[in-house]
DNA sequence: CATATGACGTGGG
DNA sequence: CCCCACGCCATAT
């Protein structure tokens, strides 16, 4: 048991967003059993090289995108949340309620607007 | 071994 | 909205 599979963990639990929702860091890595290691999971994205892997789905715990704003990975992100419903304003989505499970549902037509 | 760095998080002013 | 401090952790230098 090692780093390999804790980032096999992170990458598992990024895989499990469901299509349409998001996930900060802290969550995904709280949901892969590694509480504190949000870092890990920005620095496991980093290097994932699974092109199948929706990494846009996961985003700061305030709902911002890390990248820096108007930098491609920025465009990149927005764009394809955008492109399976995810509303994003001004690089921010709306952020499920910690420990809510966010659902497809949720993301689309969101608790009240 | 000491510092510096980040696709981070939380709290406070 | 801004800014800052501090905690946290794997890597890089």
């Amino acid at each position: 048991m090692g780093a390999l599979s804790a980032a096999a963990a992170i990458l598992a639990a990024v895989r499990a967003i469901p299509r349409g929702a998001v996930a900060s860091y802290g969550e995904v890595a709280r949901r892969a059993g590694l509480p504190r290691h949000a870092r890990m999971v920005a620095r496991t994205l980093a290097s994932a090289d699974d092109l199948e892997l929706p990494w846009h789905r996961v985003v700061r715990s305030d709902g911002r995108i890390a990248f820096a704003p108007d930098s491609d990975g920025w465009k990149e992100q927005c764009a394809r949340l955008r492109a399976e419903g995810v509303k994003v304003i001004a690089g921010r989505v709306r952020m499920p309620a910690r420990g809510e499970p966010a659902t497809l549902d949720a993301a689309l037509w969101g608790p009240v607007d």
